[in-house]
DNA sequence: CGTACGACCTGCCGTCACGTCCGATTCAAG
DNA sequence: CTTGAATCGGACGTGACGGCAGGTCGTACG
């Protein structure tokens, strides 16, 4: 039997961590001496063991816990972990990849430019931002651009989805769309009045050069231009 | 200038989180209406579209702050950023590899023991483990094992460290490291009295074959042992 | 015999980036 | 004027503890 300061020097634990695995109830001291203290017996040690090794694999006290009670469940925690892991690897490859993409280019002062470029939705509506732009993706290179228009691209694809299927203008989900769709061109010329205006006549101009660098045709666009018009109107 | 509403809706953000951007001071709204309503500006729009591009790649609001304020230490901050995330990218690996391995096997109800193995420090001190943990050394694989014996390695390279240095064995650090590894002895062999005493003289008569799959000479560890004695007997 | 020290106890606050819920106020529309 | 939506500030919760405060206990020393 041990003492709860014996037993975190022993397994390179804590005795803070001790005391909050007691109080999560994840592992109970065998015993408690008449003055409260805490202890340990083998069998705590075990589980102890058990423990630190499964949090070494980077599983939560309450998969942990689960884990003990259940050890048939853990083969099944133990996959979805792997799985998890896998996924949280591939996330962080393709941030490695886009900041040391970004960093190849050791332009300092361009960093907050192209960062700015990379969250805004829509490069697509201005010429001069269309140029310095066109610049700043050769620059930047493809996953990058790729990054930067995935939002962009979920409401494109939202709204060619109402067109196909045909669904009514005043209906919630296409109101909901356009409003976002508004919201971001109203945002992004943030200049005033009017500017809304000309930048709807802009893009219906040069949709077609425009559209040659999107994943949709010439002809989608302008049906999907036409539909957003309808709403506005229905709403 | 527009409403924490739509700034919130048009850049894909929440409300709670730009108000969470106010309270730190990280993003604040360019004025306020007589009724304390916040009102944002074309530059906080700006300001907000480079920290969300900052937090895409991970970063935490405190070092946003800081890039924001000075452009400068961005590129050191980025290049720390990537490091940072090529470590865990590394220890997500290790984790990977051990746990495939460790699935590899399908003996559910052998995982407990073989992660109660992984997380002992010291499988050396008696033979019976001894011959059960060769066993499930050969099946759990070199890296495995590797992992399990870091801390146990730590404490000997620090005590063979003292040997070489010829640090005295009255000294806070030697009496330190002792004493953790008497814990360790004390705890493994949860026997009672007397384990400790036969589980030394056990080590003393198989160092050598023990040694020899160790990573240190025959020869150093008999000279840590008798250190180790020293030290004992100046405590 | 008092006291100083070390180890232990409970309980509370802080971390990080918000989500969620609350009651109170204010705005825009009918 | 009323109603519903939007906004406000404040509080609590998340996970796995770290750190601190204030109290108790046992022991070694002067």
């Amino acid at each position: 039997m041990w003492t709860i300061g014996q037993l975190a020097q022993a397994t390179r634990t804590t005795v803070r961590a001790l005391r909050h695995y007691d109080q999560i109830g994840l592992l109970r001291p065998t015993e408690r001496t008449q003055n409260g203290h805490r202890r340990y017996g083998p069998d705590d040690l075990r589980r102890l063991y058990r423990i630190r090794a499964l949090r070494t694999f980077g599983l939560s006290l309450d998969e942990i816990a689960t884990a003990l009670e259940a050890p048939a469940s853990m083969t099944a925690l133990l996959h979805a972990h792997l799985a998890a892991l896998s996924r949280r690897a591939s996330e962080i490859e393709a941030l490695r990849t886009q900041l040391t993409r970004l960093l190849d280019h050791d332009d300092p002062t361009g960093y907050l430019k192209a960062l700015e470029m990379m969250a805004m939705l829509d490069p697509y509506l201005t010429p001069e931002q269309q140029d310095s732009l066109a610049a700043r993706r050769e620059h930047l290179g493809p996953e990058a651009v790729e990054n930067a228009k995935t939002e962009w691209r979920t409401l494109v694809e939202s709204l060619l989805e109402c067109v196909r299927t045909g669904r009514a203008p005043d209906s919630e989900e296409a109101r909901a769309l356009v409003a976002r769709w508004d919201a971001i061109g109203a945002l992004f010329h943030a200049g005033g009045t009017g500017t809304e205006a000309a930048a709807r006549r802009m893009w219906a101009e040069n949709s077609e050069e425009i559209s040659a660098r999107l994943p949709w045709s010439a002809d989608d666009m302008r049906e999907l231009v036409a539909y957003v018009t309808r709403v506005r109107e229905n709403g």
